[in-house]
DNA sequence: GATGAATGAGGCTTCATTCAT
DNA sequence: CATGAATGAAGCCTCATTCAT
């Protein structure tokens, strides 16, 4: 969709109909013909997008979780797939992540989806405790947040700045990102 | 600042200057006597705040980094300063982390803003490792950007959301939540 | 065009976008549908009468030059077409000549048209003295000038004033002013 | 008076009230303890001007019309007299000739001046034929106007432009237009 | 006399949406 | 299905003027 990358790179509300359809090369009776309206076209936009993003997270949590070394590998695996999911919807994400739109149902829905992404990782690491693979006094909630904040800002930053000039982020593989985020997610700065 | 709550509650370009001004109980024109235009009030807000927050962060810095445990100590006072900050600047924060701005300039503004913080984390984490006291095959930049977003995303969710109707995250003091994060940060989820 | 109406009637400033599509008929939103801004109408106002009227100056310029007399003859020609035109296109020629615009761009075009018909007119008499039908010592481009003066400012007097109430100017045909003018051209009031 | 200086220089709606008030280094308020308004202070300008000029106008009128070359010589030390008040009073003259104002009183002020001018040299003319030398059956009311559009444009031309780059009309002291205009006046362009 | 902060009416322009063809 | 001209509701901003101090 056109919309999602005008979108992506202008914002919501920057990005007229009427921009939209000279990108797409039709007229602007067109775009009210497919669509209900500037709103409707957002909000599809990200509940598909969404569900992509959850069945990328989804898939990845069917690692067994039989031993400490399975779950850091499993956790790395997730986070090398979600990584590669950003990189190929870098528009949608963008309007997840970053998201300048300014339009209440549209905030809302991104919201919802950064909520959903987040349940699941809730659901994962009480697993993990239960399983007694990690320490049982931990709050979950609390390191839930932790961790969505670690992936979430990374990939912002690894796809759409802010970083620093000098910064190697962006030169990163998913490879090496999902990596090093691995370890610090277990282990912190003091890791290695 | 009147203006400064608009904006962060609704968002820049959904708080028309008619607002603002209601809101203040001032004429339209008055607000034109007082400010250049709508996006010079945005800049101003974010410059000035981006300034107390700096200061925050450079005097967090006067730690000493002799030990291990000092340092440690350091980094969660400083995380518990920048907690602090944002909770008496919730409209400030609001603005520079979810920044719903869609305005050019003011994006620039929020993004060279987080950019500085960003380089005072940096210049720290240099130090640290410099003086034998984190791992130095460490990639500087990276770790930075994880402590960023683990710093900003902590931050949003416990001020703004968002977070599942069932977290705990909003309902921790500034304290809990400064020392639930240095943990992270510095032993990660296999901390305790 | 009903905006060239309005302007040379009102002035440029006077002139408000709500005047024009009311008299039009139409909405304010359809004006921005075929022009891009009020100023853009004037000055495509301004460009195309300064094309038919510069066409009207260059057609009357294929008379012979053959004798004083025809000379003289085709002169009065040429000022009877700018008579007729001026008359045809007053809206036009209003703006060009009394123009009340303060609208710099505006004012440049007006400007350039006013020169480019004098240009017009120097060429011309030029032409004359090098046919040594004029003078050679004369000083041409002031002798233009004099020419101009008395072309705009007649006209603008003719067809807007000001008019001493007593005058008889307003009520002469094209052809008879044109007579009378070539005469003043030439032969200065000593005539006859 | 500042506001004259500014008036002509930008026209009368560009220039703000609180541009006068700046350049002549007051407040707001202190312009409205002196004039009642805007326009008020540029109907003052006019009507101040107007009287001047014609001042200088009726007392160029003073010189015996003995003979047809006192009457050339006076009508040159006449448009003499009115260069070197142009030059003297340039942004009362802009103002009344240029005059982009768009404000009706004002208009009709600049207007009624013109009149009055104009006026002057109507009786003169009407007196010269009185006394034999000028034809008689000359059109006054023409000729009046034809000499009017010759002074007034060549002064605009003169003082203000339009001119064409290249032209050297600018150049000219008041002594050498008068002469050349007064040659232009009573023999046309076969002077010499 | 003088100040300068405050006013508010109103102008130009944008843009999502509609609808006759 | 598709078009593109038409709409009109707002929004930002300007600026002559007023008035409490």
């Amino acid at each position: 969709m056109v919309a999602q990358e005008l979108f992506a790179k202008n914002g919501y509300h920057k990005t007229k109909i009427s921009d939209i359809v000279a990108e797409a090369g039709v007229s602007q009776g067109t775009f009210y013909w497919y669509f209900k309206s500037k709103q409707a076209v957002a909000l599809e936009i990200v509940k598909s997008g969404k569900e992509q993003l959850l069945k990328v997270i989804h898939k990845g949590y069917r690692t067994s979780l039989g031993t400490s070394g399975e779950m850091v590998a499993g956790s790395k695996r997730l986070l090398f797939d979600i990584l590669v999911f950003s990189k190929e919807n870098p528009y949608f994400m963008k309007l997840l992540l970053v998201g300048n739109s300014e339009d209440e149902s549209l905030q809302k829905a991104c919201h919802q989806a950064r909520l959903d992404m987040e349940s699941a990782f809730y659901d994962n690491i009480k697993s993990a405790i239960a399983l007694g693979m990690l320490p049982s006094m931990m709050d979950v909630h609390m390191c839930t947040a932790f961790l969505m904040s670690l992936i979430e800002g990374t990939i912002a930053r690894w796809l759409f700045g802010p970083v620093d000039e000098h910064s190697t982020l962006l030169n990163h593989t998913p490879e090496e990102l999902a990596e090093k985020m691995v370890k610090f997610e277990f282990f912190g700065l003091f890791a290695e």
